[in-house]
DNA sequence: ATTATCATTTTATATGATAAATAGAGATGC
DNA sequence: GCATCTCTATTTATCATATAAAATGATAAT
């Protein structure tokens, strides 16, 4: 096979990853664009193979993994069949991101922050209760990281995550602990359109830190709250489609 | 190879679906449970293969499935190394009930309604305002459904599912319809434990409808909490470790 | 009309070979 | 000593080919 013409078509000449990321890659985002959707015919392993000018095996490896993360499911004689959006696995970081880039930013955005907005205020005060002080030192950590990075002025994007992932895990509850991915993607589009918003709503993430620290759970929830809606605001004027 | 007694040790008799799925099975509720951490060293592809008495390709694509759900990562000359516990997709379905059979049925419980009781409530109360006529036949053919298999004294399961869903659906996010999966290993465990538990709460999903159809977003939150703030109470009587 | 049989298509599994990546040992230079 | 560089051995990544199993849809039998 090593068919050079189909494989200059499909898979682009970053050639850092391997073949295998990079099918699944391509495959991911056309399904999450809904190029490919449950009722069109899926190409069969064969025609992938060719299309993409890869061996068998990386085209199964593919699929399997695209299975397990919901995107599809293959059968014997049926072939391969996309299945509906909702069986995706959207929280996936991988699934995130490709939906991310297949959404205008906005909607993505919104989207985002509606499930934020369920859950962290709740973690917050979650973590008021049950902080250990392990977390204590790992939120404070998180916290004197963002404030180095802001007077640095460089950008502080990790250190805000291990802020607010420093929170779900200290709720103690493993489930809360998946939306970090959430979380990561959020910071990803705020920062994108927005350099100032990190240090804008530095001292918000301050006052949640005080509330969790001093135990009291409806302060944390309520500062949390806070922040993620003035975030919200904010954002809404900074992005573009 | 093909070893059969290597097979017989840790392949299970039920002979129904194919190796893969045996595999991934196996190694996934090995990780999920403990036995293999993130420092154990992970047998390597030979291995597996030899002790499983299966193929390469099929301990390849087991692999690339648990990969995929977060659970490890394969490099090459590394080998085969499991993540820590937050990168595991827990959301997804299989994950879910491999922890579900790998943890006590009551901390589990406990866990999943945190956060169900952060989602639903909000998820009502959006589905007030934002549900499509669909959304609303959608919702009350499940809750028909439900209270005609309560008549008949069958298992609503599915129904139940259906009208929980439906609602996570009239939320118009797609992200929330992702916390479907919870809701469906939460009543799994309802319906495991107590028989009666469906029959009680069912007027309560009435209610939980009624305020979806009339547009009324904060009856429905507050029906929704009570609902799961009620379920959670008496299954707490209920589940047995 | 229902069930049984069969042919065909597609994935599932097995095997063997080569390529690529990289952790770790060991050599080298300062 | 300590850093850096080179090489080697190990492991996964990829390719190629062959055979098995599953399941659909057609066809035949009852």
């Amino acid at each position: 096979m090593n068919d050079q013409i189909a494989t200059s078509l499909a898979l682009k000449p970053g050639r850092r990853r391997n073949l295998f990321a990079q099918v699944v890659e391509e495959l991911g985002l056309r399904i999450v664009r809904g190029d490919l959707g449950p009722d069109d015919p899926f190409p069969k392993e064969a025609d992938l193979e060719a299309e993409f000018g890869v061996s068998r095996s990386v085209i199964r490896e593919a699929v399997k993994t695209l299975a397990a993360k919901g995107l599809l499911e293959s059968r014997t004689r049926t072939g391969i069949r996309v299945h509906a959006p909702m069986h995706w696995n959207l929280l996936d970081a991988e699934v995130l991101s490709w939906r991310y880039s297949a959404m205008p930013p906005r909607q993505f955005f919104s989207e985002l922050f509606e499930v934020r907005m369920m859950i962290e205020p709740e973690a917050a005060a979650l973590a008021a209760s049950r902080a250990t002080p392990a977390d204590l030192v790992e939120i404070e950590d998180a916290f004197h990281a963002m404030a180095e990075a802001s007077q640095a002025n460089v950008p502080g994007i990790e250190a805000d995550l291990r802020f607010h992932r420093g929170i779900l895990a200290a709720g103690r509850n493993a489930l809360l602990l998946q939306m970090g991915n959430l979380i990561g993607v959020g910071l990803l589009i705020s920062h994108r359109f927005s350099r100032e918003a990190f240090e804008i709503f530095l001292p918000l993430h301050g006052i949640v830190f005080d509330a969790i620290r001093a135990r009291d759970a409806d302060g944390a929830r309520a500062s949390m709250r806070d922040l993620l809606a003035r975030t919200r605001e904010y954002m809404k004027d900074h992005i573009r489609d």
